[in-house]
DNA sequence: GACGACCTTCTACTGCTGTCGTAGATCTCT
DNA sequence: AGAGATCTACGACAGCAGTAGAAGGTCGTC
């Protein structure tokens, strides 16, 4: 079981950079993230080294330059963030949380069509496994 | 439209009292989120106050107490934290979204089910739109 | 009419996130 | 070698969330 994660708006979008890509030095991880958040070089350097004291990033040094990579998963994160608000949210009821997906105006029928998809997936799965 | 609203963890939880009572007094408030919020009488007063401030909430004094009310609604914050969390954190691919949702370990077959039922209802509502 | 229980309001402090500026190191080009 | 560009490291500060103590009002009951 790994623990809870739950980031904040710019440590997200940075840590989506470095999923990305592997790995990322601190002004490429800045001109990614630039069109939604135009932030000083200076304040990504600081999330980052935030970060890695909060264990989620690590860094080598090449040159002049640190280069920083994920030390958690996407995946993991992905997966915290949902239970989390599934839990914070609606008690742990997670068709409440699929209602409200749903119920977001926008949804297209082929949306729909892969919704189903990975809900029949998921029940073959579930039947496969006794 | 409704504006975007976020709410955090203690917040959360006393909407949800509010939510679900209507109305609510500060000890009221209290005593409901005790189980996983042990806090002071005072901490939930102030909130509420700061809440009330932020428009989340409005009071009015009964006595010596003063009943607090919701001016948010359920249903569109648990919509806009649905939409936020998707789009921060799956770049607004909601699939994805529900991905995560069943890959959590626990899922049943009951609740496959009741997905798939919401799934072919929004269908439907989608086909009967023309 | 005084006591204790119960409330609000005010004030304050901590920790996290976001945000940078400044200072100083280093590289690169002419 | 000197000028610029580029980077890091450090320190600072503001705002929000969470937390609660102290001071002071109000109510019921003996």
């Amino acid at each position: 079981m790994r623990k809870r994660v739950r980031l904040a708006e710019l440590q997200l979008a940075i840590m989506q950079v470095l999923w990305d890509r592997g790995e990322a030095a601190v002004s490429e991880v800045r001109e990614a993230i630039e069109p939604r958040h135009s932030v000083a070089h200076t304040t990504v350097a600081t999330m980052l080294s935030r970060m890695e004291t909060s264990g989620y990033v690590s860094h080598r040094s090449e040159g002049r330059a640190n280069i920083y990579q994920p030390l958690i998963e996407r995946e993991d994160v992905g997966q915290s963030m949902v239970s989390d608000l599934t839990e914070r949210m609606f008690q742990g009821d997670r068709t409440q949380l699929v209602a409200h997906l749903l119920a977001g105006e926008d949804i297209t029928a082929d949306e729909l069509v892969r919704l189903k998809k990975l809900v029949r997936l998921k029940e073959k799965e579930l039947r496969d496994e006794h």
